[in-house]
DNA sequence: AACGTCATGGTACGTTCGTATCACGAAACC
DNA sequence: GGTTTCGTGATACGAACGTACCATGACGTT
């Protein structure tokens, strides 16, 4: 072989093009030869190492789902020394609120593809249910382990309270993007229900 | 004037065409030609009714919005004779739900719609945020009434709550969409926040 | 040293899309 | 009753898109 380059990383770059141009001007909005260029190679690489455009796409999906994965879970580590359970919870659903640029590329692509899969019913459906389950679980665990210190109300179906919190999360979320509320109003409205669930009332909020 | 045909009427005939066949294909994948040959029009006359492309989604937007809030609303109404301010409330965040074909051309149509309004800022600001701000006035209403009759749980911020389970309700409406979860599961959890917020623990659901 | 294969560039092809143009019948107005 | 205006059809145009094709260095293998 000649120059033997590594194929994993260049179709993490050209990915990652993807990513940064889709969402500077929007999913619907690109072409292979926009992502070409963000990438600073030529049309015939993009298509050398993704075939197809679909396959690009799918492969776009699931780096932006890994990397957000982990920015969440980072700050749900970094969050764990201090002050208890209930910071996890407020890192945790903090962390999945547009509020900074990289979260808002992410809500704002997360959800294109997300309408995409609407009618592809084949495109993607482990990004769509795998990665919301695995988020619902850690969420309901954090909640238990809450919920075991006697820090919550005791009433609550840990479950069901990780679902809702993480939908409204994902709620708030795109009314941000689409300007009808600030990231500091849909803080105080997560919040709200926060204490509401917690029984200590300490807001720990941003 | 020759024929003398009714615009408006012809407009929404087409705008309906628009929403039946995107409802199907999505929103991306729908041209003029095909909103034409759904309306069982010629191309010219989309053209005609509608200039350009981007005036016949906004019109199509719009029609959408206020189908469906015709639809919430008569839905509220026809709880409002029953069992009180709950039953209100449960019928507004359930006809939000995408459980039927109404429903669920609705909420992928409008997420479409949102993640074009992401990028064309300028593109239909008015339905993203005065037809929420108006759910979220219309359902705080009915919580402070509920509140009044004592029914409610008082150290509730009506206004947060509102808009809260409005964010909620969205989120659960694109889990369904996009496979992740049933509409029954989602009403599950909006009724566990329902009974932990008003005082009596009955379910009304559906 | 020859060869085959990998990486890459350039470019062409066929399709589809939104829009513009030309044409024409019919009806209302003076 | 002629003229103007409205509704409608057919078709053409230019751009952009995804994909396919052809060519050519560069390098490892034999």
């Amino acid at each position: 072989m000649p120059k033997r380059v590594d194929h994993a990383e260049r179709r993490t770059d050209i990915a990652e093009a993807l990513i940064r141009v889709a969402g500077r001007r929007g999913l619907h909005a690109v072409g292979m030869r926009d992502v070409a260029a963000e990438a600073g190679v030529s049309l015939r690489l993009v298509q050398y190492y993704f075939q197809t455009k679909e396959k690009l796409l799918l492969f776009g999906l699931e780096q932006l789902a890994e990397r957000f994965g982990e920015r969440v879970s980072a700050r749900v580590r970094a969050a764990g020394d201090s002050p208890g359970p209930r910071a996890m919870v407020e890192a945790l659903l903090m962390a999945a609120l547009p509020a900074d640029d990289e979260s808002r590329t992410f809500h704002h692509l997360y959800t294109s593809y997300a309408v995409l899969a609407m009618t592809d019913r084949a495109l993607a459906a482990q990004p769509f249910i795998k990665n919301p389950d695995a988020a619902e679980d850690a969420l309901t665990e954090l909640l238990r382990q809450a919920q075991e210190a006697d820090l919550l109300d005791p009433d609550v179906d840990a479950r069901l309270e990780a679902a809702g919190l993480l939908a409204m999360s994902a709620g708030l979320g795109t009314s941000i993007l689409v300007g009808q509320r600030s990231p500091e109003s849909a803080t105080t409205v997560l919040d709200h229900h926060l204490n509401r669930i917690f029984r200590t009332g300490d807001a720990v909020l941003t």
